[in-house]
DNA sequence: TAGTGGTCTAGACCACGGA
DNA sequence: CCGTGGTCTAGACCACTAG
């Protein structure tokens, strides 16, 4: 198959918005979209290189600067990293700069503490409405539910509940977890399933400790927890992964700016 | 005085990293640098529109490309923003869409409720240790404290506690606050004392209401509540308000995106 | 029709990293 | 040394807005 745009770009240029339709998107845009959906297709594999950019220009036909546009945006999401004299890098959880946007719990000035993970529970459910609706599934469509708790410094602090497409994770049980408890989750997403995180909507609320997960943080029933509700998406957008998070913020705070 | 910049980079291009210091920046980047200042200045007000890209890269001696990457970066940081045909406009908090950014409760899929405020008090106090450091002061210097009470549909939300540094506001009273009660704050200060609001840190916390906090609200002591800790920032960095936000999140939540 | 920002190209040169 | 990304320039053309 060839990659070639020009062709496209000849003819859709010529055509200036035409009379239904808002169809137009430029050039750069396309290479975006391109680019995105080799990724999402694994043609390069989180950690790896991609192709220079003129390697790159030659291969859609466009000029290295249209190239570089696209991939600025990208890298301005954090999907590919530059390395001046080096290259563009597929960004990966597995590098700690990466794990902290998505662990927003810190102590101060920034710093993540060091982490303990335990996973509580690993199985295999039925998709309710929200999380049918939330994953765009059917309802009683099968999911993986893990639940896991995090300590850090000690103290547990967050308790997360998780669920995925059963279809996306094959295989994924609590051995395998615990086989990989050195990595970050969504570092074992990328490398074991070829699912990549690369955004997330998040809903924060405080809410009153249950019983039950007041028992697992070994704290008081109706003590104050952040709850955050996230959905988290993989390069085309899809959602993949449903999240309940119950974070302890006695010593740790969610950090965010608004820019 | 002259803008043009010619002369300091064909000297400092010449230069490749000097023996001791680590002082290269590209072209862009200081003209980003004086736009922030001319902004910080007052010299273009917000909502009014810059000099076209071509006048700016006379004035400044570079060519309109390298205008053009500075003007980017501004407008992805939401100082600029760029309208076709038209412009380049300084951002404004009385535009929704920028209000949008600060306030981030929101009921169901993004739609912020329509809000009252009501101020309760207003006054001015002497800067403790934590407040001096955070705005960058010295303890004892004359802050204004204003508290102030948001309602969404009815339901008082959210208790704001908030501290300015008093050389910067000075004639910020209660019946000014409420001569302007329909304007966003940071739209106040905007077009009342010149200081514009462009980004913030924020540190979120879940915490039991104390019962001064549940009066007001209208709640049961120690009922959850999100505490949010904001420091906000101008054009050139400077830390120029520091509030303390309590929210009910019982019908609203903090909405996120992580990128 | 004129002026603005938006896209695309081509080419020169610099800075960095590694062989 | 070469290949990578990073910067800067110049110029052509398109799309949108307003008079």
């Amino acid at each position: 198959m060839s990659d070639s745009l020009a062709m496209t770009i000849g003819a859709e240029t010529k055509q200036s918005s035409p009379a239904g339709g808002a169809s137009f998107s430029p050039l750069y845009q396309q290479i975006k979209q391109l680019l995105l959906r080799a990724l999402d297709q694994g043609e390069w594999k989180p950690g790896e290189s991609i192709p220079s950019e003129f390697e790159l220009a030659a291969r859609f036909q466009v000029s290295q600067g249209t190239v570089r546009k696209a991939v600025d945006e990208l890298a301005s999401e954090n999907i590919l990293i530059r390395r001046q004299g080096k290259g563009t890098f597929v960004s990966t959880h597995h590098e700690p700069h990466v794990r902290f946007r998505f662990l927003r719990l810190a102590a101060t000035a920034g710093r993540t503490p060091p982490t303990k993970s335990q996973v509580l529970n690993c199985q295999r459910v039925r998709a309710n409405a929200h999380a049918a609706q939330q994953l765009d599934l059917r309802v009683g469509e099968s999911l993986v539910f893990i639940r896991r708790l995090l300590t850090f410094e000690n103290v547990p602090t967050v308790i997360d509940d998780i669920y995925l497409p059963s279809f996306l994770f094959k295989g994924l049980t609590s051995s395998l977890l615990e086989a990989h408890q050195a990595v970050p989750l969504y570092g074992l997403f990328e490398t074991e399933f070829g699912v990549s995180m690369v955004r997330a909507e998040e809903q924060i609320r405080a809410v009153a400790a249950s019983s039950e997960v007041a028992e697992l943080l070994a704290i008081k029933v109706e003590s104050p927890l952040l709850r955050v509700d996230r959905t988290s998406y993989t390069y085309v957008d899809r959602p993949v992964e449903l999240r309940v998070g119950h974070y302890l913020t006695d010593q740790y705070y969610y950090r965010n700016s608004l820019i």
